[in-house]
DNA sequence: GGCTTCACG
DNA sequence: ACGTACGTGAAGCCG
């Protein structure tokens, strides 16, 4: 067996890697698609290959002296993007943690690299892979040297390999020739002039002929077309100068070691505390977790039997902390024994040497486990969970006092990740990496020890962040008033429901013949796609806008269409119908329980400014603004001999943002209790406050909306249909009126530029990366971005103080009413009858003095028999 | 599984 | 010149 060695062409993966993985941030703000991109590629040849050696060469950024030989050799190259250079250095680190030999040379080109290492290798009889994204390389290739070049698309990566034989199958000419064919046709990104009017086809026929452009020269008379002969004896020194410069240097001066670049295990500790502050969660799986001295595993300890189990609640009764954690427990024998909801075991862990998990079994059943835990949730100075939330149903003696949730933690320190399960809190906050596949009983373990050993980890983080109070106070808490939610539901009339649909069923058929009359076919209506080719293409109106895929047939579009063309009148309304049945009438029906209930979820940390997310249906995006949407909330209703009270805050970011800014006009305007809209209008249109017409109100609406929106012309303009400029002038005019508000969100972008991350009023923190971006509509984004979260993020944190309040209020008194639904700044609760008026007290006592500002808060409470009613 | 559309605040 | 409003979730289409 020959020995191999791997060659890798550093800048150039680089670079491959960078376009071709979508843009990728770390929490710190690093982007980390290329180094990425170019991991994933090398892991893929690394376990093709298997070779003894590996190097990566990189180039360093300076004239080569193959280039330098063209006195007007100027770089068309663009200079590199600031994100991917950025990421050079780092994985440059990363291959040095890994004990990668890297080769760079002041003044030599890549290829020269490849191309000397390659030749010094096959020489001393190795099998060669160059791995490069650049079709240059393909001369070097050999019957030993093979040329690999990788196509990241969507996520796979492909591999083109070439060995003299494919280069001659593929581009009809060997790799030498090769050589001459670009000499002839030349390489605007190399600056290789070429032989003008000359390209691709008749370069490769000329060199087929041929072989060479010397001997090529010779018979130049003979050339066709005429053309190139004559251009090949005009351009001949040109043509020359050329070959040289697409000529790879195989004999350069480089101190090129071949023992050095011996290829042994990667996977050192320092390779994967990188790979761990860059967040490359998937490769970590590569580490040999044994090999990484991880011993939490030798404490698990597997518990059976009464007697033993009492022994083991009892030592943790007496601990300080306890984490524990509820497992599926799949491979459990006695499934018998397993709770309905499919737990079968449970897991404890109270020091790094206590850790057990316990199977449920005959005597010592599920009940009587969860029962023993509730009796820890309510005793231990802190009881810890990963995702506590789910598991409340089973601890009815857990108390948010002593309660922590690591996996909450975890979102408050970076709310921009889309998943926080125990696995990612071990690896971020503990450095410990878990096995995928392990037995359910070890799972359990490492959960149960995660929540354990975070707690104070984060606890620690939370504290320097400032967030430890908001951590303890909100969050926390919330998530047992989010339990008592989601145990409440939110009762749904069946059969109305169904008639609903069925009444949309019925026009939507009515719709569908007059489209496809209209059309003149049948089509998919559904289909954007479909949709497009039928309005633009085959009725031929005008298309405004354009998607990824094709013609946009948005809702703002076909509204500029509507007025000419009925069909498009037709399609909006079958649009807006089928929605409502699909999602609304259909969607929501799947969820109506045996108590005649939807008990969806509320989830508290999805997203990144702080607000609750609603799934499982979504109840927070209910239809509203439309009557006939509208007509939905009439199947949502209370138990029989309760109401609805609906409690909404008024303006509520709006206020918040006349606190935050201290803009003395819009905190006067609030105190004065005005109508905010109506006096915006009258300031930024300069006309008295009684003649403001209504148009102008709502544009003036709308520019308050864009103020917390993080304004820009553009938008401002598409919302109103107007000229950017109009828009521009109204923002102008805003802050004129309104100067603490400029000063406010100026400073607002400021801060976040400095810090990396917006803060609400409450401490929570939102990063913002892409303040960091070169790019500048990623900047713009980040800016707008940084205007918002603080507006949005504080009205989250003060309406998540007031659920707090309220629900906690109904508790105490003992009331039968609850709170059953959240909607960003709204409440709902349904009412027992009798406690119409002390809920109404409540709600308007906890939502309006939920925060202290310098300007009222004022909720909205409306009491009906429907959700529609009362709203 | 990504894209488009559309429902809400 | 670039090309958008901020934050979500669900359904349906299509490769």
């Amino acid at each position: 067996m020959r020995e191999k060695i791997v060659l890798i062409d550093g800048h150039s993966i680089l670079n491959r890697a960078f376009y071709g993985v979508p843009d990728l941030t770390n929490s710190e703000g690093l982007h980390t698609n290329a180094v990425y991109g170019f991991l994933n590629i090398m892991f893929k040849i690394l376990d093709e290959e298997k070779p003894e050696y590996l190097t990566v060469t990189f180039d360093v950024h300076a004239p080569t002296f193959r280039h330098k030989m063209f006195a007007d050799y100027k770089g068309t190259r663009k200079p590199m993007a600031e994100e991917l250079r950025e990421q050079v250095p780092v994985i440059k680190e990363v291959l040095k943690a890994m004990k990668i030999e890297i080769i760079e040379q002041e003044g030599l080109e890549a290829d020269d690299l490849l191309g000397t290492i390659s030749r010094t290798c096959e020489e001393k009889g190795l099998d060669v892979a160059i791995i490069s994204g650049d079709r240059d390389t393909l001369q070097l290739a050999t019957e030993h040297v093979k040329i690999r070049i990788p196509k990241t698309k969507q996520g796979s990566t492909e591999v083109e390999d070439y060995n003299a034989a494919d280069v001659v199958e593929k581009y009809g000419v060997t790799p030498m020739e090769f050589i001459d064919v670009k000499a002839l046709m030349g390489d605007t990104s190399d600056n290789i002039p070429g032989v003008p009017g000359v390209g691709e086809k008749t370069a490769t026929k000329i060199i087929q002929q041929y072989q060479s452009i010397e001997n090529a020269y010779e018979h130049v008379d003979e050339i066709r077309p005429p053309r190139a002969s004559k251009n090949l004896k005009e351009y001949w020194e040109q043509a020359k100068m050329s070959k040289v410069l697409a000529t790879i240097e195989t004999h350069a001066d480089i101190p090129f070691e071949l023992e050095k670049a011996h290829f042994e295990n990667p996977y050192t500790e320092e390779a994967y505390v990188l790979f761990q502050r860059l967040q490359f969660k998937n490769m970590l799986s590569r580490f040999d977790v044994e090999a990484e001295g991880n011993d939490v595993e030798a404490a698990f300890r597997e518990v059976k039997g009464r007697d033993e189990i009492e022994r083991v609640f009892a030592e943790a009764l007496k601990a300080e902390r306890v984490g524990a954690a509820f497992s599926e427990d799949q491979g459990n024998v006695l499934p018998l024994f397993a709770h309905p909801s499919g737990f079968g075991r449970i897991a404890l862990s109270w020091g790094a040497d206590e850790i057990v998990s316990i199977p449920c079994d005959m005597d010592t059943d599920f009940d009587y486990l969860a029962g023993k835990l509730s009796e820890l949730a309510r005793t231990v100075p802190c009881f810890s969970m990963c995702g506590l939330k789910e598991y409340l149903k089973y601890l009815p003696e857990a108390k948010q006092e002593n309660s922590f949730d690591v996996i909450v933690a975890a979102y408050l320190l970076n709310p921009l990740k889309s998943d926080y399960d125990y696995t990612d809190v071990a690896r971020e906050h503990l450095g410990i990496l878990i096995d995928e596949k392990l037995s359910d009983a070890s799972k359990a373990c490492y959960e149960a020890y995660t929540a354990y050993a975070a707690a104070p980890v984060l606890e620690e983080k939370l504290k320097k962040s400032g967030m430890d109070s908001l951590f303890s106070e909100i969050e926390m808490p919330l998530v047992f008033t989010l339990f008592d939610m989601e145990q409440a539901g939110v009762r749904v009339e069946a059969e109305e429901l169904k008639r609903y649909g069925d009444q949309l069923g019925e026009r939507i058929v009515d719709l569908e013949k007059e489209i496809y009359e209209l059309a003149g076919e049948e089509f998919n209506i559904n289909s954007p796609k479909q949709l497009g080719v039928i309005l633009f293409d085959k009725l031929q109106m005008p298309h405004a806008k354009k998607t990824k895929t094709g013609y946009s047939t948005a809702a703002d579009v076909l509204e500029k269409l509507a007025p000419d063309y009925p069909i498009v009148e037709k399609i909006l309304d079958y649009r807006q119908l089928a929605k409502l049945k699909s999602t609304y009438a259909d969607g929501l029906a799947v969820f109506i329980g045996e108590d005649r209930r939807i008990h969806g979820k509320f989830n508290q940390t999805v997203t990144a400014t702080g607000r609750l997310s609603s799934t499982e249906p979504n109840l927070q995006n209910i239809p509203v603004r439309m009557e006939l949407g509208r007509l939905i909330r009439k199947v949502f209703v209370p138990e029989e001999g309760y109401v609805f009270v609906d409690a909404d805050y008024s303006q509520i970011e709006l206020r918040i943002l006349a606190h935050c800014s201290g803009d003395e006009q819009l905190i006067q305007a609030y105190r004065e209790a005005r109508d905010i809209h109506r006096m915006t209008a009258s300031q930024v249109f300069h006309t008295p406050f009684d003649e403001v017409t209504d148009l102008q109100r709502r544009n003036a609406k709308a520019v308050n909306f864009g103020i917390v929106y993080g304004i820009s012309s553009f938008g401002l303009s598409q919302d109103l249909s107007i000229t950017r400029k109009e828009a521009a002038e109204y923002i102008e005019h805003y802050f004129e009126t309104y100067p603490g508000v400029k000063k406010f969100l100026d400073d607002s972008v400021a801060h976040a530029k400095e810090n990396g991350y917006a803060v609400t009023l409450f401490g929570r923190r939102r990063p913002v990366p892409e303040l960091k971006s070169s790019n500048f509509m990623q900047r713009n984004f980040g800016e707008r971005v940084a205007m918002n979260a603080p507006i949005q993020g504080t009205a989250a944190d003060i309406i998540k103080i007031a659920m707090i309040g309220v629900n906690e209020e109904l508790k105490k008194r003992n009331m039968k009413s609850r709170l059953i639904l959240q909607v960003h700044d709204e409440l709902l609760i349904e009412t027992w009858e009798p406690e119409e008026t002390e809920v109404r007290e409540i709600l308007k006592d906890k939502m309006e003095n939920a925060a202290d500002l310098l300007v009222p808060l004022i909720a909205d409470i409306h009491t009906g028999r429907n959700w529609y009613e009362a709203k």
